[in-house]
DNA sequence: ACCCGAATGTAATATAGTAACGAATAGGCG
DNA sequence: CGCCTATTCGTTACTATATTACATTCGGGT
């Protein structure tokens, strides 16, 4: 059985999850220190409720919550903290999906490619680098030069293909 | 010079374009009739509309342009016809802008990557194969199964990086 | 002619994202 | 401390993107 624990079936999976948002969020405060940049309470409680699930959430969503709470309830809330969180590498941009997710690995590899279950909608990083380089490659063949580059899955992951009852994910289902 | 004439290169380089546009065009009304599918007039005009450039348009653009010839003026007379287009293989989306690009190999590979140049706008398709193998590769090591995968790479095609006098992508600007 | 399903058109509304500007606030410094 | 300045926060207003619901029209079969 060939499964590292890469940290995508880690996402997956049931986990405990305190541990994990509250290690993630650690993280993300220890980073900020260190580059001078500044953890307020509505960028702290931003990234907290993307942390609360592996889900990706809307902007809108995420703004519903934190009007609930107390700070401010129109869209440029919410679209500042995001922008911040993600512009420090403490939260991504689904494209597919308008919509965003806490990081995970802050630090490690900044631009990973996205797994996101179409059936518990969990979302996970995984390490993008074979996928940029074959990009990279196919795409210097016609003389282009990639410098950002967009990879997002859509599937099914372990813990939902065994649950569903789906087998081919299995060993043959036959 | 290891550049194939794949396609990519063809995409940003000058070209005859009437010519180019009218294949595509010729192709999917040979493709659309062998699956019993009609090439109405609005969606064989969004074709041509979307075939006018290889850059991807924004619904409401090709929207407007079909309101000024005389087809009807409310959003859905667009998306209903880009979806046509995008779900026969004609057409494609493109994620990360929210816009649609005529599709200019139908039937070929018909999930490609797509290379964005930053400077010009234009939109190529890249065969897929490769970097779909390695993602998927990466995702089965967390026991995720790939259904569909977006990939979208934003950079410089090669027209664009010898005009603007860009030297890194020729061989070496010291 | 009649019927039916597909395609087209409309209005209305939902969702996503940005621009512009004033009020509050945190730190730096006399 | 008191003042200054840059950042952050909040608001209003607006633009852009996309979908739902429903009436009408059109093509093709009988």
């Amino acid at each position: 059985m060939p499964q590292t624990d890469d940290g995508i079936a880690a996402t997956f999976a049931p986990h405990d999850h305190q541990e994990c948002a509250h290690r993630a969020l650690d993280e993300a405060a220890e980073r900020l220190a260190g580059q001078g940049a500044r953890l307020t309470p509505v960028r702290r409680r931003t990234l907290e409720i993307l942390l609360e699930s592996h889900r990706a959430m809307g902007a809108y969503e995420v703004l519903d919550r934190l009007a609930a709470e107390g700070f401010g309830r129109q869209p440029p809330v919410a679209y500042r903290a995001l922008e911040f969180l993600v512009s420090h590498g403490l939260a991504h941009r689904l494209q597919r999906l308008n919509a965003f997710a806490a990081c995970l690995h802050p630090g490690h590899d900044h631009h990973p490619a996205f797994l996101i279950c179409r059936s518990c909608d969990k979302v996970a990083e995984a390490p993008a680098g074979p996928v940029r380089d074959a990009l990279t490659q196919v795409a210097a063949q016609g003389g282009f030069r990639v410098e950002r580059a967009t990879i997002e899955a859509l599937g099914l992951c372990a813990t939902c293909a065994a649950q569903d009852g789906d087998p081919a994910s299995a060993e043959d289902g036959a």
